[in-house]
DNA sequence: GTATCTGCAAATCCTTTGCAAGTCA
DNA sequence: TGACTTGCAAAGGATTTGCAGATAC
């Protein structure tokens, strides 16, 4: 079962509709291979359904942040982007010179992770860590 | 010679005028404990001295991030912070539930700083990062 | 049939900008 | 004086909301 499938069928198991709009957002942030801003989702759904709005696209978030299917990351610019959980969370880099987004293996925050937790007994929320700072190409 | 006075004698030398407005911004940002919103500057100044338009918070704040005496950060949120470079750089626990504010050792994350330099290649700019989750309290 | 969803338009929040008037040096 | 600054109002982009009509179940 793909990850949109187990969506899906999340959503209507709780009462939710499944309507065209919502079907197709869906499928946007799973198809995306990177994560998604609500612009982008919204290009991608006008595209074979002119007629939904924007805020369709907002609200159809909003449901899935609020189930726990997708999580909601920001990574600053004050624009938000979303990603499938199924899918699995990974840490970014962000480059503020050129905008390059790169995934960060969990290994290296997860010793962080536990370092707080032993030292400051704080249970860190790694989730949506974005790190900013300059990529390879951009610090020379 | 504090850092107020560091900053507006900077202003002056490169010939900006040193205008009521831009004094009583700048040391809005200096008297700061924290990392201060445009809006919270904003309502310092103006209780003082009503007739200033955020527009002048903002322009002047362009002004201090160009001239490297105060740095811009992105806390999440949609709201920049900023903060005055003489005053260090901070890094924090930030408890989502009760909003609790934990100053973090240089150390832990230092050596993530250097993980990142020698695995990605990427130059972390960790001067003002803010890590959410759970402090001792909220996480029982 | 009916409660849930949607589209639309307008509102909100934070930030930026154009322009004419004001002011620091 | 004259270039730099400001205030004002309006624009900007991202997101939210109120409401009446549409639709999945």
């Amino acid at each position: 079962m793909s990850h949109l499938e187990d969506i899906v069928s999340k959503l209507s198991e709780l009462g939710y509709r499944l309507t065209p709009q919502r079907m197709m957002i869906v499928s946007a942030i799973e198809k995306s291979d990177d994560h998604i801003s609500a612009e982008e989702i919204y290009a991608q759904v006008v595209a074979k359904y002119p007629h939904v709005n924007i805020s369709t696209v907002y609200r159809s978030l909003e449901l899935l942040k609020r189930l726990g299917l997708v999580t909601e990351t920001d990574f600053g610019g004050g624009r938000l982007r979303y990603h499938p959980v199924g899918k699995g969370h990974h840490h970014h880099l962000v480059c503020q010179e050129c905008g390059a987004i790169i995934a960060l293996d969990e290994s290296l925050l997860s010793s962080l992770k536990n370092a707080l937790l032993r030292e400051y007994k704080f249970s860190a929320d790694l989730r949506h860590l974005a790190i900013f700072g300059r990529c390879v190409n951009c610090s020379k």
